[in-house]
DNA sequence: TTTTTTCTGGACTTATCGGTCCAGAATGCC
DNA sequence: GGCATTCTGGACCGATAAGTCCAGAAAAAA
């Protein structure tokens, strides 16, 4: 009946998406993001609602993606163990290429989260799935005898989050690899 | 001869510093640097050049202030491990005010260091400064006993830094204080 | 008090910001 | 093919961005 849109609003998420992982948010124009989707201020509006409105949207974007993989990871790995290690040098594989810009959960949080509730809420459930997520697999790795037993599992869990949101942002600050695999070789070797 | 200045500079970089510390790079328009620092246009470029270059200087004044005053937590502590769990605990106490704002240097690197040489050098010195100081405890708390000599000391101090910038990112994303104390303690276990 | 120097407030500039709006093109249905 | 509908490009908007500039105020030295 009507004129059907001529562009693919998923294509055009994931493509904003990057931009705002790349560049965060305030450093991000509509026209950085118009070019970078390839579709015209008008068709940005009616899709998207605004700036705002998009950036939430690829936030959920980044959560039902990147951040389920990473959960995926964990559940699917050989051993609890080996799944955590995988997780967190995924991590800073993000951060090694060209194109170094940590977690974009992360970068949330330090940029925008202090000063956005929205956003604020979306960091705090990212970090919470992640959580579990961990728990979950220490919990396993405790039954199987690969973990300590010393610490609770939701502590470590926590402990591990934390290390998680080290290495993406000393990746970010331009860490060299040698020192984030040391600081990943003792977070693991605290789980003995 | 002159005119002398009416206002205080190094009070006014330091009025910058919160500035550009709570609402980051970005975010912050030069009225709100002018308002903050109490000064007129004309005496803010007479004085500090530009936005960025105030930027680089309130980053060398937060190492000068901030970053030394970790350094000696470590140094003048009554054991080296009672230091290191000063330090750690002093990161996190920053988020937990009302002005949730982590760390100057770490918001830097996720928002600034990516994109900014300058920036990223500046990241680089004080997490290199950072290490050192813990390398030196950790060898100091090595041969006392207090530490574990089961890892590097060298890896042990990189990894306190990488704990310590989860700490910064998870307090401003908003973690309860108790997610941060189990990351702390777990974090502190490992220098078993 | 005059001179000299430097600081200060605020008007001004140019560019870009996020966002609105409308005229017209393109499509599916009848 | 004509109609209804919806999409699209681009002109346009007010606000604000960072930064320049100048006229005049203020103070130290003579």
């Amino acid at each position: 009946m009507a004129r059907p849109r001529e562009f693919d609003s998923d294509l055009a998420l994931e493509k904003a998406m990057q931009v705002f992982w790349t560049k965060g948010y305030e450093a991000t124009s509509l026209s950085d993001l118009l070019s970078a989707m390839g579709i015209s201020k008008s068709s940005f509006y009616a899709t998207f609602g605004s700036k705002h409105e998009l950036f939430l949207a690829t936030l959920d974007r980044y959560s039902e993606t990147r951040g389920a993989s990473l959960v995926a990871i964990l559940e699917s790995a050989r051993s609890p163990r080996q799944g955590i290690a995988t997780v967190l040098e995924e991590a800073f594989r993000a951060t090694d290429g060209e194109c170094r810009r940590g977690c974009f959960v992360n970068n949330c949080a330090v940029e925008v989260a202090p000063h956005d509730q929205l956003v604020a809420r979306r960091v705090a459930q990212g970090h919470a799935r992640m959580e579990e997520a961990f728990h979950r697999a220490v919990k396993a790795g405790q039954k199987a005898g690969e973990i300590t037993k010393d610490q609770p599992a939701r502590a470590l869990a926590r402990f591990l989050n934390n290390s998680l949101a080290g290495l993406s942002v000393m990746g970010e600050g331009g860490a060299e690899r040698a020192t984030l695999d040391d600081a990943l070789r003792v977070t693991l070797s605290a789980l003995d």
